[in-house]
RNA sequence: UCCUCAGUAGCUCAAUGGCAGAGCAUUCGGCUGUUAACCGAAGGGUUGUAGGUUCGAGUCCUACCUGAGGAGCCA
């Protein structure tokens, strides 16, 4: 938390700070002192001649105390009547005091007011309820509110997180291109862009620029933006989303769910470690989170399969499930939610996966591929698999799918020359912090979502 | 693309086919420990749009618009 105590300093021309700059959250460093906290009015409760001011400052929020025969007249009238999310800069004295929630409160010595919200426009968002849509309407606001702010500050430890693995374990990360002239993977639908006349498209993947690099490097990574122009419309989808992608090569199946089982549970115990006043704001339950260490329960297609027809059997599952197809949405919530832990499941119908994915040598109808389930019903975070070495496969199988060869020639290339066995998933960032906060939607994982009917503001 | 549901004050929601309402927010007044503070008062409406049925429509019918949840597809 030492980045937190290193404020902004000395930047705003408007006084020189009599008292040094604090942080909310890491107020009980200044206990007995005067400190200045520089930030915004959260709410107000006026009880006559006593002020109760909640100031916030991105960190926390902070009860402030101002009775009028403790603080200067004029101080008194400016808390008396200041609008919501006024921005302020606020002197007082940090006290300790059992009623507040964070455990101390402020005595307040001085307000200076950096701009007052006029009670002709108030602010619209109160601390009292909203609706879904008037929130994301106001999104550029709703991120203020301290749940919000919660949510992305573990969004943000997630990514570091999800990165600091790759980093100490001999990764090298290199992002593949957003603007791309074909299909990746020439199934999901893709935002079309004019390119000097010609036309492009927004990554769906960066995948298969990926491989090239991992034949380059060994083992890589990619983090960044993918887009999506499914209309799709289900809490779990996103038109731009972001992903996180290792690719390792002379890696098998079973090196890829060790990889995964290792990342995903080095992710959950850093949120846990680094972000505790976050989850406790949003109230999540650390003790199911704690518990996510590797190994995880793996289970193949066909035992996945076997669990969906009993449960069929016996009423807990409406739909009945077919054998040979793909999993469900409600399928994939079912089975997850059997496990405390996510559960890898591995080996599907080669029919029903992408053209890349490596068959299984003891049974080519299967594919050598992985689908990571997150516990409680939140369902896949990951998707890997070990990718197709053979030339004569893959343009087999890229003829199959009725895909231009010409667009695949570099992708090609990469079984010509020292093709080796190669491997790598992706995590959709925002499913990982919906299942990580245990939020019911995306929308709240990412600052600003881009849905079906949504690009505002 | 398909299925289901919703749209009334700034917000959250009521209103049997019969005068358009409440709480919160805002403004004014009161209150020396409040925790979504409380008490009193005031202002605030083309009931999503267009058409239809009816003596009479927020309410019933049709179309459209906007949004939400789900399916499919996926991370």
């Amino acid at each position: 938390m030492s980045e937190e105590t290193a404020a902004i300093s000395g930047s705003t021309a408007t006084t020189k700070p009599a008292a040094p700059v604090a942080t909310i959250a890491t107020l009980g460093k200044f206990e007995g002192q005067s400190v200045q906290i520089r930030g915004w009015l959260y709410n107000s409760r006026e009880s006559g001649k006593l002020i109760f001011p909640i100031f916030r400052d991105g960190t926390g929020t902070v009860q402030g105390v101002a009775h009028v025969k403790s603080v200067p007249a004029e101080v008194f009238e400016t808390l008396k009547g200041l609008t919501q999310e006024s921005s302020v800069i606020v002197t007082g004295k940090v006290r300790a005091d059992k009623r507040a929630p964070g455990g101390y409160e402020l005595d307040v010595e001085n307000v200076e007011v950096v701009q007052r919200v006029p009670e002709s426009e108030p602010y619209p968002i109160t601390p009292k309820e909203h609706g879904v849509d008037f929130l994301m309407e106001r999104r550029h606001l709703w991120v203020r509110s301290p749940r919000q702010s919660a949510i992305l500050r573990i969004r943000a430890e997630i990514m570091r997180a999800a990165a600091e693995y790759f980093d100490n374990n001999g990764f090298i990360r290199t992002d593949p291109p957003i603007l791309t002239p074909a299909a990746c993977e020439g199934t999901s639908t893709l935002f079309p862009v004019d390119y000097f006349g010609d036309p492009a498209f927004l990554t769906q993947s960066g995948q298969l620029y990926i491989e090239s690099t991992a034949l380059a490097l060994g083992k890589v990574y990619s983090f960044g933006p993918t887009f999506r122009a499914e209309k799709s419309k289900t809490r779990r989808h996103l038109t731009e989303f972001w992903m996180i992608e290792p690719e390792v090569a002379y890696c098998d199946l079973d090196g890829l769910m060790e990889l995964a089982e290792n990342f995903i549970s080095h992710i959950v115990q850093s949120v846990v470690k680094n972000r505790e006043p976050e989850l406790a704001v949003i109230g999540r339950d650390v003790e199911k989170l704690k518990q996510i260490t590797p190994p995880f329960p793996r289970l193949r297609y066909d035992e996945a399969a076997k669990m969906l027809n009993e449960a069929h059997a016996k009423g807990l599952l409406e739909q009945p499930f077919e054998y040979g197809n793909d999993f469900g949405s409600p399928d994939e919530t079912w089975l997850s939610s059997q496990f405390d832990k996510p559960v890898m499941v591995h080996r599907y119908p080669a029919a029903v996966k992408a053209f890349y994915m490596e068959p299984d040598p003891k049974d080519p109808n299967f594919a050598l591929c992985v689908d990571v389930l997150a516990p409680e019903g939140y369902g896949e975070v990951i998707g890997g698999s070990q990718r197709v070495s053979s030339y004569e496969l893959l343009k087999s199988r890229i003829e199959a799918h009725n895909l231009p060869l010409e667009a695949f020639q570099w992708y090609l290339d990469l079984r010509r020359y020292g093709s080796v066995p190669h491997a790598g998933f992706g995590m959709g960032i925002e499913r990982a912090v919906a299942w990580i906060c245990g939020l019911e939607h995306v929308r709240e994982t990412i600052p600003f979502a881009r849905m079906l009917h949504r690009i505002y503001p």
